[in-house]
DNA sequence: AATCCACACAACCGCCTTGTT
DNA sequence: CAACAAGGCGGTTGTGTGGAT
């Protein structure tokens, strides 16, 4: 707590910590459906809760908000993270406003919790340009793959082969997308919260994407092929987990083993 | 059944930015 | 313009839970 107010309230009143009680949880609701959101130090003031400002805005934010989305992050959602991970780092917030339900905090768990393992399994910094590219040559691709099949698997009757209404991953619009990045000037248009990401509002104030063949064949990787579906244990893994098996994985290092000094 | 371990996620902390007086 | 309060952000830690041993 920053605020002298709020210091001077931390002093006069015992804060509990930790994890919320539905009675503060109900309490807090109920305060902001009568007052509304902001203000949080007088917030947690004049609500007779017993936290600080910042925790109820936390936790409203990140919890209670009816807006929240809870549960697994889609295929698309885990594609637009890496995308969007890729062109502004771990600028969390930011990229929450493009998924929209999503929280910064959620985001950051699971790049933590699911990105950086994979990148520990490949004993390379998940911030490293080595790790963008792998990212992007097989586990974005792969997502897409994903995504068509799952939306094949929605639709059977549109993929008829006279009619490929559906598109296949190297027609998906977000694959297009990824093929012209690093050749064309994007631009971006600031984030509007109501809408989904959209790709073809790209900011020229952007980097471009780190992506290089040069990298990739430093790791032996510029002509690995994808990895094939078999290797995948069942949409639902990838769903959870959204990249690759441990044997995928193996095939990676193995590459890697024959030529390059990267993975250590 | 007990213990250990890894994982996911909620929550906290410190710093920085922004708004107000 | 400076000082201060409040909010926002990213990094980190704590904790509950489920699976493995």
């Amino acid at each position: 707590m920053s605020s002298k107010k709020g210091a001077k309230y931390c002093e006069d009143v015992e804060l509990r910590r930790g994890p919320w009680t539905l009675e503060e949880d109900t309490l807090l609701i109920h305060y902001i459906a009568r007052h509304g959101e902001g203000r949080w130090n007088h917030l947690a003031r004049c609500s007779g809760l017993k936290r600080t400002g910042k925790s109820c805005r936390l936790r409203w934010l990140n919890y209670l908000k009816p807006d929240v989305k809870r549960g697994n992050l889609s295929l698309e959602e885990q594609f637009l993270i890496l995308e969007l991970h890729s062109k502004w780092g771990n600028r969390w917030s930011r990229i929450a406003q493009y998924l929209p339900g999503r929280t910064d905090n959620e985001i950051k768990n699971y790049w933590r919790t699911r990105v950086q393992k994979q990148a520990r399994q490949l004993n390379v910094d998940s911030n490293s340009s080595v790790f963008r590219d792998v990212v992007r040559r097989y586990w974005m691709p792969r997502l897409l793959e994903k995504m068509s099949s799952a939306a094949a698997a929605a639709h059977p009757s549109l993929v008829h082969p006279n009619h490929p209404a559906l598109p296949t991953p190297s027609h998906h619009p977000l694959q297009q997308q990824l093929d012209t990045t690093t050749s064309s000037a994007s631009s971006f248009s600031q984030p509007n919260p109501s809408t989904s990401y959209n790709y073809h509002n790209c900011s020229t104030e952007l980097p471009e994407f780190m992506f290089t063949d040069d990298s990739l064949d430093v790791l032996g990787l510029a002509t690995l092929p994808a990895p094939s579906s078999d290797c995948i244990a069942s949409v639902d893994d990838w769903a959870m987990s959204g990249l690759w098996s441990m044997d995928e994985l193996c095939q990676v290092r193995k590459q890697h083993e024959y030529g390059g000094e990267i993975f250590g």
